[in-house]
DNA sequence: CATGAATGAGTTTTCATTCAT
DNA sequence: TATGAATGAAAACTCATTCAT
């Protein structure tokens, strides 16, 4: 049948994006835009060169895309928090300990370099802009007010609270990059004492 | 005379060193090894591109050598925290803000590339590999020990206690790199509960 | 097909790489190593300066390379001999005119270059050394014992006197170069008196 | 006095000069025109860089004026050959061991480089132009006539005698840039029977 | 006269991207 | 689609030459 070869072309289709970018990720977020070579990235994703340029125009328009996937991917993980069980304190321990020891690192890093790294496409740039961290800061925002409220977490400005917070997980997700993940358990427990004051 | 004329020579070659070196962190700490043209750091020297291969054999080794000045840096850092006045905690205090606000954020970032990035000079990495977080943690170890015998700093072990400080102080200075620096007083206070644990 | 595919790729591969060097022992030959640009080679051989990086690594390599093959190709010259027809002398005669008029000299050129020119790669250095004149002598040896028991070669310590044919024949190699190949008939009959000592 | 100042000066140049000139030839003819960076030069010379050109315009007059004068050079060296005591051949003998065996080896490459790579000043070019073997064979026709007359050398036409000999005497010198002298004195026996034709 | 820092044009080398197969 | 050869523009690096001291 057309129909079903057809299809079956577009998941092939679809599973080599997945595979490049699969590949993209881990080699632009050790490597930087500018110190990634196309081959590399092909190497990585076990095609040619030529094949990259099936699927992405340009170097710019890959790391684009995958700038966006990253933004997408943390947001996501961000608003997990709220699904979980638990005081909003307990929801806040899990999501830490989700963000610093699933390893996802990667993305973070990407979002990172195309903050700060000069030698990044515009565009991404662009799409980078509109996602500052006050973006995080909202979304978490309703969380640490109930945590107040209940007690659990600190008086003061929450948002600033929620800023600090986020401030240092973010350190902590691009010194992870390399560093080998030991006793993170304890290390949560240390950290949650700024926001409960405890 | 001669020798007033070769020291001038010397002066002169030393101040164009450290010209050349202090124009180069700023580029490499925000572009990377190989984001960063030698053009670049020529132009943000005010000198051409030739004259950087008098002072410097290669990109390699000029990256190398600010590395390695840049641990030293650190080091003093670190070490000027002893001489701070007022108690362990207080210590702290002074030496996180200046730390956090100084701005040398410039070396860290440094220091960060030559660990997590490929396409870094071999002679960096291994420059950094005897470099590790140990290094920082047994030079503030004997003050969070007296903090805690004071009572400012909370119990647990103290190793622990200083590895949680430093990796969230590094991942600080990560961010700080862009962000424009605000209201850190406050960010200080609420970081510090982490290790007074109040 | 996938392996007659594959095969024409290996072919053109193997093409362009004789290619290459075809071209470039002309050029190194006459200019040196340092002499010699990249693009010199490159329009030598029409095709672009890029390209030649894919075939060898960096102009070194490709020199090492060449001086490899000439190295290979003056031993079989050599050994040629033994095929002739003819006395012992007839041999050396038509060896002699071998060499020196059939314009091989690129080669030996080539070898004088690596040998005695500064800036040359170490590597190259490293396979000439192994490579002296006394290789040559002992390939011709049997064949100047065998011409003196036969009467048709002077007496007198035959390897001086095979070192002493050599010296000479490399010598004008290196001339002829240049030279627009005259009357080498005659030449080759005076030249022989050396050896015939008539 | 003025003058006696004025000559010193000028005698303090004129050793300069030399001492410029002798590190030149030996740089050059180990490295070429192309190979050898002034830098070289004036390094052999124990000389700053900037001085070089107090005294030659550039790498290329240097070039050149050493071209001329290793030609004359290499010319009195020839002429030296009548003012030897003997007959034609013991002469002939004598001019070729001291040429062989005295090492000025380094003008003669000069020469040859000048000859025959790519590269060179076109001023050194048009001088080697009127220099060619020729003028050399004219130099030593008139004591092959006599040693012919005398008996002394094989019969034939004598231009093309001298013109192999001088050859083979060239070749010599190139290939003698670098081996080590050995025992020549039987070399040239040997050698001479090409002449003598016995 | 002497030095060596400084320049900039020219080379080598790299790599994103295209293209024939 | 898939490959990897081919290109060319850009970057790293070299070096003859100039120039302030």
């Amino acid at each position: 049948m057309r129909s079903s070869n057809k299809e079956k072309q577009d998941q092939i289709r679809n599973e080599r994006r997945e595979q490049i970018l699969d590949a993209a990720v881990k080699v632009f977020s050790r490597r930087g835009v500018v110190g990634t070579k196309m081959s590399m990235i092909a190497n990585a994703a076990g095609i040619s060169p030529g094949l990259l340029y099936h699927y992405f125009k340009s170097k710019d328009e890959l790391f684009t895309t995958l700038v966006e996937w990253a933004m997408e991917q943390s947001h996501s993980t961000m608003m997990y928090a709220y699904q979980f069980s638990g005081s909003p304190i307990e929801k806040i321990r899990t999501l830490t300990e989700l963000i610093l020891c699933e390893g996802d690192s990667a993305y973070f890093m990407l979002i990172h370099q195309a903050r700060t790294s000069d030698g990044v496409p515009e565009s991404a740039k662009r799409l980078i802009k509109h996602h500052s961290m006050e973006t995080y800061v909202d979304q978490l925002y309703p969380l640490f007010k109930e945590g107040q409220q209940v007690g659990d977490i600190a008086a003061g400005d929450p948002k600033e609270l929620v800023y600090c917070y986020l401030s240092v997980i973010s350190g902590l997700m691009l010194l992870a990059t390399q560093e080998d993940e030991g006793q993170y358990k304890m290390k949560v427990d240390i950290l949650l004492r700024m926001i409960t004051g405890s």
